[in-house]
DNA sequence: TGAGATAGTTATACGGAATAACAATTGAAG
DNA sequence: CTTCAATTGTTATTCCGTATAACTATCTCA
């Protein structure tokens, strides 16, 4: 019954709130909880370090993508980033309303749109890019170096749990 | 440059589509990437495990932390779980309405909920441990027993990046 | 007693993600 | 060549998770 609110009261009890730390071990000891508590706080900072170049997660990986593979269809760049092809449709309006990225017809196939990275483009990946470098040495100064490379591995190896 | 569509074309070319997978290399050795797609990956999981139970995560967890914790307030475990106040009035409600949990008055202060669980409830959380386990005996079986020991070690810690 | 803080709640808005449906184009079979 | 199915990008729509402001009831403290 756990009863503890019973008999005399005697002494003053003076904090009305014992409210000591929950217990979380239920979740703190299974993969999924620090998981998904981990991709929140990554993101978090991410965002605020990404507060200047204006610059999403899901808006970084696409220009990094593009740029790594100039003339790709949209919706191979949208597949490998998982996207459905509807709500990437929007990213690239945006992508290409702030001059970033382009689509470029091609004579190949002209239902698709190949997708590029403007000058502009260019450039502000190159300067994300150094962003971002300065994240991961963050998540080295708090994990160590060989413990990133085991995250990264394990991580990836979790992907396949998917269907 | 890279032409490749000139001259004479002299063999058959089969496929239209060069279509190699694509180059992540930008992305998959930064934390950030692998990190979602694994919390993605693993909640996907957990989502087809728990269709019987129709549980998703965040009334899993909701559940387990209010089991080890009964009879803290809503706020408590509202913000242990990092869900906003606001938010988790329709979480209690839907558990509620479920008979898995239910908010109690308490004479000490009649402003809080004291949340608990119902014996259903109490029921329900031992069976979703088991379904559980049976995710984390899977992940091992990916990533290993001491791999992912450390994995939950490193998430933690990242964490701390939260500003 | 009264001012300010706290707990729960409501209403609301925003963004990410999924689905159906459509037009334009392509590829393949008859 | 014609026709039909598949593909590509797009629009519209919906659902869910999350953030914020504001309200009521209650508690604390001066």
């Amino acid at each position: 019954m756990a009863g503890r609110n019973a008999g005399a009261g005697a002494e003053v009890e003076t904090r009305r709130d014992p409210a000591g730390p929950l217990d979380m071990s239920a979740l703190t000891t299974i993969v999924g909880y620090p998981l998904r508590r981990a991709q929140l706080a990554v993101f978090d900072d991410f965002n605020r370090r990404f507060a200047a170049l204006a610059l999403s997660p899901a808006q970084f990986s696409t220009l990094a993508l593009i740029g790594a593979n100039p003339g790709r269809k949209q919706s191979e760049i949208a597949g490998a980033l998982g996207i459905q092809r509807p709500n990437f449709v929007a990213m690239m309006d945006e992508l290409e309303r702030r001059g970033l990225a382009e689509r470029l017809r091609t004579p190949a196939d002209r239902r698709s749109r190949a997708l590029a990275l403007t000058p502009t483009g260019e450039a502000l990946v190159a300067r994300a890019r150094r962003v971002q470098a300065e994240q991961e040495t963050e998540i080295e100064r708090l994990i160590g170096g060989t413990s990133r490379e085991l995250l990264i591995a394990a991580l990836t190896q979790l992907t396949r749990l998917a269907s």
